[in-house]
DNA sequence: ATAGACTAGTCTGTACTATAAACCAGTCTA
DNA sequence: TAGACTGGTTTATAGTACAGACTAGTCTAT
């Protein structure tokens, strides 16, 4: 294709346009797992992603400041415990992503 | 889901083994162009993808380093023309990403 | 009581990346 | 001959992921 003119609203033009903050596979992978189980703790899901532990909190953290999930302090005992689970924004953006790529990418 | 084996081979591993050469967005837009139209120019990519000439050039020196595209130098008149296309190597890791992406998103 | 392992981080350094913008070389148009 | 066009390369900046070191407290076994 070329020399004529230039579709511009294709589907895959939203391409340019993902979230980054959940395009990142590693965050990807957090966000799928939540989307799935509900609520997740720390070392679930340092297990699942196999990511390390200061990179899984660090993904944790900017999701957190993103708004798309919610990660709440509790103990066990006196152990620290974190659990996060996805906010309702959380929910609709990775909605909104998935259909965005599948669409894209059909 | 918490205090429970983790189940390990589920789809979303797949997702922290994305190709990243192809994950990346503007990247990603290129391809499923080229996927579609089987052949597109430099201008008609620009146009497209809205990416500046530069942050193209390079995309497109990557997809070829990295063996997906084939990149044609020809002339239309004296004037130079750049003409892309995707490799079978391409065509293929392309599907497989998209496959990946979607079964771990489904 | 003390060493080792556990949870859940923060911090640091490295390496990679995307991106815009400046620059370049040639061509065509008025 | 000035301007806009094609099709880039180079450079500089800013952002990013990631591993690994470190912190801080807890629990377990010796």
């Amino acid at each position: 294709m070329s020399e004529q003119e230039t579709p511009i609203n294709e589907n895959w033009s939203d391409l340019i346009t993902l979230d980054k903050i959940i395009h990142e596979p590693a965050r990807l992978a957090v966000l799928t797992i939540l989307d799935a189980v509900e609520s997740a703790d720390f070392l679930y899901l340092q297990k699942a992603t196999q990511l390390t532990k200061g990179n899984l909190s660090v993904h944790l953290t900017k999701l957190e400041d993103a708004g798309l999930i919610e990660i709440q302090k509790t103990f066990r005992g006196k152990i620290p415990r974190t659990l996060c689970h996805l906010t309702k924004k959380g929910e609709e953006s990775f909605q909104t992503y998935k259909e965005q790529i599948k669409k894209a990418l059909s």
